[in-house]
DNA sequence: TTCCGTTTTAAACGTATGTTTGAAACAATC
DNA sequence: GATTGTTTCAAACATACGTTTAAAACGGAA
């Protein structure tokens, strides 16, 4: 119980900590305080803050990367030889992360807290540890995302991925700034599953969206179907 | 010339040093080295770091939120009472960004990045700084946008309005980031019109998303609890 | 018990940060 | 030309950080 006492009691802190102040701003000391070890510990165990930073990341996305393959491996097996759709794609992401074996109910916000905050602060050695780590299921999802959406030119499909991401992202990891901004501070708890089923059919919608530069605008609202 | 030149050279390095890197990994030494000033000057002029910060987003967001102003005031006071749509609001903020008096041409962009930390860093004190001064514009905003989308709820309304500022603000954030990510690197500077161009359908699709979730899911997916 | 590798601890290290200081340089007014 | 208020400057300040150190505490094996 020794050392995995230590270890996780750091990750645990860890985690919940870059959830909340970010990378930069989160200090050792904050850490290990909040994880009651002392301060050499980090370096002693994880050898670097950044190292530290990485690990966080790996407890919870080898895992959750395992599931995805398989998530994926059924909808690509599936009865029928009709490709998946963008929905199913997307909901196969959320259903892994509600399927994931956790810690705790908070696991999946604190997680897509840190998600969204490993792309918009700027950790070079994060993006480059993740690049290399998780490749391969992440080009899987990018393949599918093209059978997906054949009608979409890459460039177009590019820009769209990145819109999806960022609403993702930014959505997870600023959830309390932006409800004080819009003034909807209910008080309520938005569980992640709740938010997920919202955001999918925005992202879907905006991923098949039909490029209207080229057409007159229609009176009230979109479409001609 | 010479107060306003040194204020001058260090808001323009600040801007594109924030831009870059972000509020907390800009020190105030790398700023007033690449102006060319004092390290001194800062807190001469501007008091603190949190100031400069604060001064950096005034010298845009004041001039663009009048000229959102009235932007706003030409689509209300328009022929015809039917109300603005979602294309039409969104397209009055890129449109105030592009029309507005600018010192160069990557003037846009880096502000757009900026905008985007904004909210992604935890920058309290710029949230109350940035809600006290523009709330006005951002809740006309908030109605038209009330108004075009009538037949959303509430709740509905307030996280689609979360993904697309999500959606916006990540990618003016992380363009360097995620390009290298989905290996798109071609090398090619994509204007800020033609991003608000590809964004625009994207968002006003999203926006205007039928609500897929009572819709019976196939087969493929989570099991009934 | 003794030994030995592992882990924990308190203290210090070197560095970088934002900020302050007091004198020098400057520009305009009398 | 002296005086005054503003701006610049080099230097220092206090603080916080990530990391290292060397000794102490621990725990199982001999």
């Amino acid at each position: 119980m020794a050392q995995s006492d230590t270890v996780d009691r750091i990750l645990d802190a860890a985690e919940e900590l870059f959830a909340e102040r970010g990378f930069a701003e989160t200090s050792l000391r904050m850490i290990t305080s909040k994880a009651g070890v002392n301060l050499a510990a980090v370096n002693y165990h994880f050898g670097s803050k950044n190292s530290l930073i990485q690990s966080v990341f790996a407890r919870f996305l080898t895992p959750f990367s395992a599931t995805l393959e398989a998530e994926f491996d059924e909808l690509e097996a599936r009865p029928g030889d009709r490709s998946p759709s963008v929905e199913e794609i997307l909901g196969a992401l959320t259903g892994s992360a509600v399927r994931m074996p956790q810690r705790n109910d908070r696991g999946i916000s604190i997680f897509m807290r840190l998600l969204g905050l490993a792309y918009t602060q700027s950790q070079g050695h994060l993006r480059a540890f993740l690049e290399d780590e998780y490749r391969g299921v992440f080009t899987r999802f990018m393949g599918l995302l093209k059978q997906a959406t054949p009608e979409l030119s890459s460039v177009d499909r590019y820009w769209r991925i990145q819109f999806m991401l960022g609403a993702t992202a930014f959505t997870m990891s600023s959830s309390d700034a932006l409800r004080d901004i819009l003034q909807a501070k209910k008080g309520v708890e938005t569980p992640i599953q709740e938010i997920a089923a919202r955001l999918i059919p925005f992202l879907a919608a905006g991923m098949q969206a039909k490029d209207l530069m080229l057409v007159p605008r229609p009176e009230a609202s979109v479409t001609t179907g």
